[in-house]
RNA sequence: GCGGGUGUAGCUCAAUGGUAGAGCAUCGGCUUCCCAAGCCGAGUACGAGGGUUCGAUUCCCUUCACCCGCUCCA
């Protein structure tokens, strides 16, 4: 399947658009359409489900190491700013770039360093992405090109001080760049915020700058507190929120893959440091099977544990959910979900101020009055285990699951074509989505195979029966087989049709979107029907 | 952010420095007892802004969006 397809389709049937379109659109933004906004509630009702609502506290399910309690919570958007500077955010996301105009590279401001140096009457600053011996050995051999000097002259330099970063500088007038032969060419720092900045209040100035959430997670970790207060859980336990967070990508890219503005499921589990590597596994475990229960069976899905140096410096153990998007090269995944084990970083962060590894340690960052670079709350975020009469600060597990994401995802393993006789008996292509009916925008269309002989007014009835409980459709417009056709294009799972025989003995044909089979159901048994095979789910595994 | 490509109807694609066309889809009507059939009718487009020109969808510039590659990606 063409990428290009799927967009083709989502817009044709109003599952995506690009967000304000009739403008020229917008950059990294998209709008759910009539369907598009079903599908995506229904990935969204079905996570919180799997988390929330239909958790039971009282058993431990299947491979958890005990039982545990869950609960919700939704959190605002914009949060305190020292939310973002203790959490790490605001160091990582707010960076000042350079561009080089020659290069065409970009290089972070902070992260180029170099010497300067004088040979006749001048003086030049020789910059580079090396670090400590390595930095003095390259910027010495550019500084002997850039003069067009010998090896053995390197001694007619004089270099003046250390090895200093680039924000010592203020005109770059006389810098060669880290990969350029010429002089003054890197652009003045650029302030390059991967956070939406926005100012709280009327007036605005840099007192009143705050952030759109880049993550729901803080949500969690700074009502840790709260929620241990007011709602008598224990460890261990989980807080989950579905909410937009926003980012600004640098390249907004793939279709929805890459938004600046998405929406996020994440749920943090608390628990006792002893356990968190078992509730790790668990946890790792149970979100690869949300997937593939919810029809992401093909090969595409796939679980990849990070290596021990491409984990985040808080986490002892990182897994990725990750699908073969139609838009990436062959053999290449995009994540869905990433479920981290992330150790105690997060609530001590938000005790003790902004955290930094040092060897095997965590310890506050300190700023050069040895004071810390940003201060944690000091507010006790410790629970005290009222049996074992042990206080601890707990570990967090998180998965974190991009809704847009897996909406996504469902859509590309969905979209499947098949041949299917037409009315003359020729083979005709047939596109059709295959979602999971719990996922499908529509759980059932009703039909009148004709509009005449009182079949309208049979399907009308059947249809407001049902539709008091189930999402569903009725259409009478058209010949049967363009109306099926329709259905199978928005995915809806099954078509309810009145016909001849409905009117001798008040049955109605079920038709399967996926088998093209028909059975004969009671007109009164249609809610009963439908809500089995929506339950029952997809039948057979995705070809291709 | 850089380089290359592409923007015409809901979709897929034509044509043209001088009134913009098709197929499919959509809507209305007729017909129709099971998979986009048939007949009649209808609506809808040159991404945006500027320039050259008597006249620009077409040529030029700028911009926006999308695609590919680089860069980036908690």
């Amino acid at each position: 399947m063409e990428m290009e397809q799927l967009v083709a389709l989502c817009k044709r049937r109003g599952f995506l658009f690009q967000s304000s379109e009739i403008y020229g659109g917008i950059n990294g933004f998209w709008d759910y359409g009539p369907l598009g906004v079903e599908l995506k509630r229904n990935v969204r009702e079905a996570w919180w489900h799997e988390m929330v609502t239909g958790h039971n506290e009282l058993v431990a399910p299947p491979g958890a190491p005990s039982a545990y309690q869950m609960t919700g919570l939704e959190c605002t958007i914009i949060m305190h700013p020292q939310v973002w500077k203790c959490s790490g955010h605001y160091d990582l996301f707010h960076d000042y770039m350079v561009d080089c105009r020659a290069s065409k590279r970009r290089y972070r401001h902070d992260q180029v360093q170099g010497r300067w140096v004088k040979y006749g009457d001048q003086q030049v600053f020789v910059a580079t992405e090396l670090l400590g011996d390595e930095a003095v050995a390259e910027t010495e051999a550019r500084a002997l090109k850039f003069f067009k000097l010998r090896n053995k002259d390197a001694g007619k330099l004089s270099w003046e001080g250390d090895v200093v970063s680039l924000t010592t500088i203020d005109d770059f007038s006389q810098v060669l760049g880290p990969d350029v032969k010429d002089l003054g060419t890197l652009t003045a720092p650029r302030e390059f915020n991967l956070m939406f900045k926005t100012y709280i209040g009327a007036l605005a100035g840099e007192e009143g700058a705050a952030f759109l959430r880049p993550e729901t997670a803080q949500g969690m970790f700074v009502n840790f507190k709260n929620v241990c207060d007011s709602s008598r859980v224990k460890i261990p336990f989980g807080i989950a929120q579905i909410g937009k967070s926003f980012r600004n990508e640098i390249t907004p890219r793939n279709f929805t893959f890459r938004s600046r503005e998405f929406e996020q499921m994440e749920m943090e589990f608390f628990c006792h440091p002893d356990q968190s590597r078992a509730w790790y596994q668990y946890w790792r475990d149970r979100r690869y099977q949300w997937y593939l229960d919810l029809g992401l069976t093909s090969e595409r899905l796939q679980m990849r544990d990070h290596d021990a140096n491409e984990l985040s410096h808080y986490s002892c153990g990182t897994a990725d959910i990750e699908y073969g998007f139609p838009f990436l090269p062959p053999g290449e995944f995009g994540e869905l979900e990433g479920v981290a084990h992330r150790g105690d970083f997060d609530l001590r962060s938000h005790m003790e101020g902004k955290l930094v590894r040092q060897g095997d340690e965590l310890v506050v960052q300190k700023d050069e009055h040895d004071k810390p670079k940003y201060r944690g709350s000091g507010k006790d975020l410790t629970f005290f285990d009222d049996q074992t009469r042990e206080r601890y600060v707990p570990h967090v597990i998180e998965p974190a699951a991009g809704a847009d994401r897996a909406t996504l995802a469902f859509l590309c393993e969905a979209y499947q074509v098949d041949q299917v006789p037409d009315a003359k008996g020729v083979p005709r292509e047939r596109l059709y989505l295959r979602l999971h009916p719990r996922l499908a925008p529509m759980k059932a269309a009703v039909l009148p195979l004709v509009s005449k002989e009182g079949m309208p007014e049979v399907a009308q009835r059947v249809y407001s029966d049902l539709k008091r409980e189930f999402n569903i459709f009725y259409d009478e417009k058209g010949a049967i087989g363009r109306r099926y056709a329709r259905q199978d294009e928005a995915g809806t799972p099954l078509c309810i049709t009145v016909d001849g025989q409905t009117l001798a003995d008040d049955t109605v044909t079920f038709r399967d979107r996926d088998t093209l089979r028909q059975w004969r159901v009671k007109i009164d048994d249609c809610a009963v029907e439908l809500s089995a095979r929506i339950r029952a789910g997809l039948e057979q595994p995705a070809e291709s």
